[in-house]
DNA sequence: GTGAAAGCGCTAACAA
DNA sequence: TTGTTAGCGCTTTCAC
């Protein structure tokens, strides 16, 4: 059994290769019957095109790059990747792509991607993540001619990328915890180092400006992203005497929780928490932790669809896509418990 | 600017294109002069051959396949496959091949795989994970062609795959258990659809038998995986009384914890613990949680290696692969704080 | 509406 | 040691 080719099926439905071809890419100008064999011919025998030929001629390859960065060691634990990789793949399977994942250890193999992913053709487009600020590999992607759109805020203008509102969401915690009333508000910041985490710190900051709250620094520690972060960054918070902090992620408010528990401190009678992701589970935590929550699938989605739609049209829309997040009030701020 | 090419390099090296092929593919015979001349040709305009020419005819896409079929919705979260896609990653970066993912939602995207990419030369070879008893992927894949290694145990002989020993692990912790002197042991065990829920209920059982203890089979209660079903599972041990709990994963120890800690029992002084899969944070539980630590990344990298072996020498050397399983003793078990 | 033929960029005989 | 040539399996003019 020799692998079969266009020119096979059409020796079988006895017509030509050239008809084949247009059948399988849905041309028009095929009569019915003609169709209809050689549809029945495929369907009997199974065939499918050769993908590398195909490419060859349409420098097309329907494969579709995910980057995640150097920089993302530990966020891989992070439930956050698991979810945007879901989205990604299912808006690439509905739209008959398919994914290849490039994960880097270090930043040499992080360049050699260019070569190996960009030039040669493998991928038709990137979606890139998890980035930095000033990221070597967005700057080589500008400067280059394929396609592809950013997971995060990027830190140059003319990148086409999908966001949540991480402003907007920091605000709206923020004046969540306001209304509560609490008077010594600190935050648990996200690295600075990245637009997600200087997005949640300035919502914090015009929040508590706008409240006409002055915020002194040492109301403010950085971790990142991780749940020994939060713990050791709430660990650095207490000696201020907060009665409330903003967790700029849910695994930082996790081991914020964690701290406050080994430390004897009860949430939220002494300390409020409220976090920021919506990726716990709501037992995960005890209290249950109020978050913001953001749309981390359709994230995903969007930036498929934003991405074939470059593919497609050459043309980007609109540079910037931003989802909206929400506020998901649970225990741990000082709410009652909430409806579902 | 256009696309350059073989042809193209070669007329500025002044050699045919077939001499800058066996440059490229480091063939022998090819004068030292003339390799340097070419060489730095290449240097100078960044040439990448196109990977679809090279494919067509090679017949070789240096793409692996990764699939993680949709039976494992909620595993998702488990940082398992993380570590996992790592040690993928890593093994197939040192050997230039890249990864692609396929992620589905439901049994007819997985089965559309076959066409899409098996059948038409998408990749090289496949790596299939987390599959259930009897899934049709994994006979199919059997009935075809492609290579494919698969992580974990199948269940049938032939299929090249590598596990860990999750019967010795059980074992393992089940002794332990034993050795700590508690007598009314029970388990939450893994899917029983799952070998790898098999194999870890497997081991439990051994031990007790071979330690001439009988299990009552309301001392044994199954879970999904999921910290929820963890939580659940161990509810409804409780009326069983059990002194001690072998749980079939982490992520379900973790639930079960939770469950007791609601029920004001105390771990390990009222019901010991332990877990298996090593993947938690020492930190994530309290008590720390002692469990049977298996070598994920290590599993990743091996099923690569073997599957490169396929494709290159088309011999399977050894079936099985079976990595060892370690105890690590923390607190949830009974034992005192232990060493690093 | 359908077929013939050219060519995508590469590798691998085969000649020289 | 190097160049010439023939495909790999497909899409796409261009005739008919």
């Amino acid at each position: 059994m020799k692998r079969l080719t266009l020119e096979e099926i059409g020796r079988l439905a006895g017509v030509s290769r050239s008809t084949v071809s247009r059948v399988i890419n849905e041309q028009p100008d095929v009569s019915p019957e003609v169709k209809k064999r050689v549809l029945d011919v495929i369907d009997e025998t199974g065939y499918q095109p050769n993908r590398a030929a195909r490419s060859l001629v349409s420098s097309r390859t329907d494969l579709l790059g995910l980057v995640i960065p150097s920089s993302v060691h530990n966020l891989f634990a992070d439930p956050y990747f698991g979810r945007l990789i879901r989205g990604i793949t299912s808006a690439a399977n509905a739209a008959h792509q398919t994914l290849s994942l490039f994960l880097f250890e270090d930043e040499r193999e992080e360049l050699e991607l260019y070569g190996r992913a960009v030039a040669s053709g493998l991928v038709d487009g990137m979606i890139i993540t998890a980035t930095r600020m000033g990221d070597p590999l967005a700057q080589r992607l500008r400067d280059g001619r394929l396609p592809f759109v950013m997971v995060g805020r990027p830190d140059a203008d003319d990148i086409p990328h999908v966001d949540v509102d991480n402003q907007a969401g920091a605000r709206l915690a923020t004046e969540h915890l306001i209304g509560h009333g609490y008077e010594r508000i600190g935050t648990i910041a996200a690295p600075s180092n990245t637009t997600t985490g200087v997005d949640r710190r300035t919502g914090f900051l015009d929040a508590m400006r706008a409240a006409g709250r002055a915020v002194k620094s040492p109301l403010i520690a950085e971790g990142d992203f991780t749940v020994e972060s939060g713990r050791f960054a709430m660990d650095r918070l207490l000696s201020q005497q907060p009665d409330a902090v903003f967790c700029a992620s849910d695994t930082m408010a996790a081991g914020a929780m964690q701290a406050l528990e080994a430390a004897g401190v009860r949430v939220p009678d002494d300390i409020a928490i409220i976090g920021f992701d919506g990726i716990l589970d709501p037992s995960a935590t005890d209290p249950s932790l109020t978050t913001i929550s953001q749309p981390v699938r359709a994230t995903g989605e969007r930036a498929v669809n934003r991405l074939l739609e470059l593919l497609d049209d050459g043309t980007s829309s609109p540079v910037r896509t931003v989802l909206p997040t929400e506020l998901i009030t649970r225990r741990s701020c000082g709410c009652e418990e909430a409806a579902a």
